[in-house]
DNA sequence: CGTAGCGTGGAGTCA
DNA sequence: CCACGCTACG
């Protein structure tokens, strides 16, 4: 034990107990979590917990550190070698850049995977669906199967996807998954098993692994004896972040790793569960103790040095009505300050002109945009605020939503630089193909099929029978493939930009704008190591921030923060505005169903409320235009507010109307006419 | 037979 | 605003 702990002076009592447990005595020490409700230190305790066991001397290479998001493990480690910095001096510097295993669960899986490929029958090789591949996949195999034909209508490619996935992650059976999560796909199981093993095979043909596959065969490769001895034993340590959002497979995962729980910390809260739609459950954190004998240790932080008192409250009235009963209330000791809006504001549009009009005084009033933030439950909520902010000219960042690599052309291009890395990926083959024209669904299956019968996939794709009304342009594609796969990294890329551009002109309208994305894609990757590297951490981890500029501003740049509250997670912004807090958004009608979904929903609301430190406005617009209509049409439905702040909390609120109706100042004459008569006079045929 | 173009219907959160 | 299914044309 090194004589200075003046660093672990700056926690308190329950944050140190959490970052010296076990530390103390030699040996391996008795599994730990820590229940860390929001702004409580968590993030802070966690990386002095890492950076103390390496100063008590723990090997840093063999430390595993496993975190939400992969952005979340960038900022651990920076502030893991900060912290060590600081203590050891120097020496830190060489043990910190070991702190090699820090990573999302799926990110470590595939790493681990590589290495381990031939021990497990896997081509290293393999490239990685994204979620839309997969679901792409699904579908061709749908089709094959006849199932886009039945009488009664099966379940779309992205229900099939969803149902799959949830089994495998959450480690139950098809039948039991139907029944309580989709119970009107219930008489289909039988069709699903087969769809399922068909879609199993596929993946294994093409060697390819969706997201499931990364987890999935990592916790088979741990049923071996001998394997999970050997990758167990690399790490002493093994530490989870966010552990109320981590699912059965995961949980096995960790299990295999550390059987006796020796050397295990697992942080989380599980108020803040929200991601059950990926298979999250809160038992995990909740039964964790008790898979050990003797149980884990347990440590709560329920300190909260975030938010004002006044906040807190109101959060603690939100999460105290969920049927579950919760660990913990949070407490401060930040002076009370004002309680949080309740805004009503007459619809969408009065909705953003108030929150341009708020950021722009508390800019006024010496807060940065970045320290602004406005969430909302569904990336397209915040559609009317963009509009308005860009012809206000405030800049702002959305994290969440729509990817850069959701655009058609960005996957366009990762498909042919996958196709040309594993050519038996039949989806990339297949959107690939499809781009020739005269080459459609049929030619393409039957080009594929004959590469993937081959040993030399490159070979057959030259000898396949050119489909006959392609012409030139199926030699064109050929030969570039080919091509490519002989370039050196990163010339290929602008080799595969030549092929694509053609397409491009031809296909898109705007394919200005859309190559300017692609010589983004090409600077992105031009930072990777190699073609495999930035295929499969683009795919692990995509640029998750859209703008309204081409590109992300730059970091010194001031910008409005938005994002959707699952984005949002661990940050923490001075002010706060939640989009939509009305039912129908929040609870989503999609997840106002059963009871387990709605009380996620209030655990949102929850989350979308401990972000802010010193206010939070939370908005309820009382009529929503409805979409799918022509423009300027006036069909509309009332909404009240969200049934998550019954009437018995509004005390906690301070309820205001926006804009204020005795003020009576005339409306603006840009904001245009109070009201579209014509408008509703044509709603009144609709 | 296979492709391309058109119309309709539905729209979530993420590694 | 995109994805799917249907239809007409090559």
């Amino acid at each position: 034990m090194p004589a200075a702990t003046a660093y672990l002076e700056s926690l308190n009592p329950e944050q140190r107990r959490a970052v010296e447990h076990g530390t103390a005595g030699a040996g391996p020490f008795a599994p730990l979590l820590v229940i860390a409700g929001a702004g409580s230190g968590k993030t802070n305790t966690l990386a002095h917990r890492v950076a103390h066991l390496i100063v008590c001397g723990a090997d840093p290479r063999r430390i595993l550190l496993m975190t939400f998001s992969r952005r979340a493990a960038s900022e651990m480690s920076a502030r893991v070698e900060r912290i060590a910095r600081k203590i050891l001096g120097d020496k830190a510097g060489a043990m910190t850049d070991a702190l090699a295993w820090a990573g999302t669960f799926h990110g470590i899986g595939a790493r681990l995977l590589r290495e381990y490929a031939e021990q497990i029958g896997l081509d290293p090789a393999f490239t990685i669906h994204d979620r839309e591949d997969s679901a792409d996949l699904m579908n061709l195999i749908r089709h094959e199967k006849g199932f886009s034909k039945t009488r009664e209508r099966f379940p779309t490619k992205g229900t099939c996807l969803s149902i799959y996935s949830r089994c495998v992650n959450a480690e139950t059976s098809i039948e039991e998954m139907l029944g309580s999560a989709f119970p009107w796909c219930s008489g289909w199981a039988a069709e699903l098993k087969e769809l399922f093993a068909a879609y199993v095979e596929s993946k294994q043909r093409q060697n390819v692994l969706d997201y499931d596959d990364l987890l999935l065969y990592w916790a088979q490769t741990m049923s071996d004896a001998t394997l999970a001895g050997d990758i167990g034993g690399r790490f002493d340590h093994v530490l989870v972040d966010e552990y109320q959002d981590t699912n059965r497979l995961q949980s096995s995962i960790l299990l295999a790793l550390k059987p006796t729980g020796c050397g295990l910390t697992v942080v989380g809260d599980d108020a803040q569960s929200i991601y059950s739609f990926r298979a999250a459950t809160v038992r995990n954190i909740l039964d964790f103790p008790g898979q050990f004998t003797p149980p884990a240790n347990i440590i709560t932080l329920d300190r909260n040095y975030r938010s004002t008192q006044a906040i807190l409250s109101a959060a603690n009235g939100v999460i105290e009505l969920a049927r579950e009963r919760f660990t913990k209330n949070l407490w401060t000791d930040r002076a009370s300050g004002a309680k949080p809006q309740l805004v009503s504001v007459r619809d969408e549009a009065d909705q953003a002109r108030y929150i341009v009009e708020r950021v722009l005084e508390n800019r006024e009033s010496g807060a940065l945009l970045k320290q602004q933030a406005v969430l909302f439950r569904t990336s397209s909520h915040s559609g009317p605020l963009e509009v308005e902010l860009t012809r206000r000219n405030i800049p702002f960042v959305k994290f969440g939503g729509l990817k850069f690599l959701d655009a058609a052309h960005v996957k366009d291009m990762l498909a042919l630089l996958r196709f040309v890395e594993n050519p038996r990926d039949r989806v990339a083959g297949f959107r690939l193909m499809h781009l020739i024209p005269g080459v459609g669904p049929t030619s393409a299956q039957r080009a594929l099929d004959h590469i993937g019968g081959s040993a030399d996939p490159i070979a057959a794709l030259d000898e396949a029978p050119s489909p006959p009304r392609a012409g030139d342009d199926w030699k064109i594609f050929v030969a570039a493939v080919a091509d490519i796969r002989h370039s050196n990294w990163p010339a290929d890329l602008e080799r595969a930009r030549l092929w694509y551009e053609p397409h491009l002109e031809r296909i898109h309208e705007d394919s200005e704008a859309r190559r300017a994305d692609l010589i983004q894609l090409e600077q992105i990757a031009s930072g990777y190591p190699s073609r495999q590297r930035f295929l499969t951490e683009l795919t692990l981890d995509p640029p998750d921030a859209t703008s309204d500029q081409a590109g992300i501003p730059l970091l010194d740049e001031d910008y409005l923060i938005l994002s959707t509250i699952h984005s949002a997670k661990g940050q923490e912004w001075k002010s706060v505005f939640v989009l939509n807090v009305v039912d129908g958004c929040m609870p989503s009608d999609l997840g106002a169903g059963t009871s387990p979904e709605l009380e996620e929903e209030r655990r949102l609301l929850y989350v979308a409320m401990t972000r802010a430190k010193d206010d939070l406005h939370l908005m309820v617009p009382q009529r929503f235009f409805t979409h799918g209509q022509p423009a300027r049409g006036d069909r509309h439905v009332y909404a009240a507010r969200t049934r998550f702040i019954p009437d018995r909390l509004l005390g906690l609120f301070e309820k205001t109307m926006w804009p204020l109706a005795a003020a009576g100042a005339p409306r603006a004459a840009s904001q245009g006419p109070r009201i579209d008569v014509g408008a509703r006079m044509r709603g009144m045929w609709r």
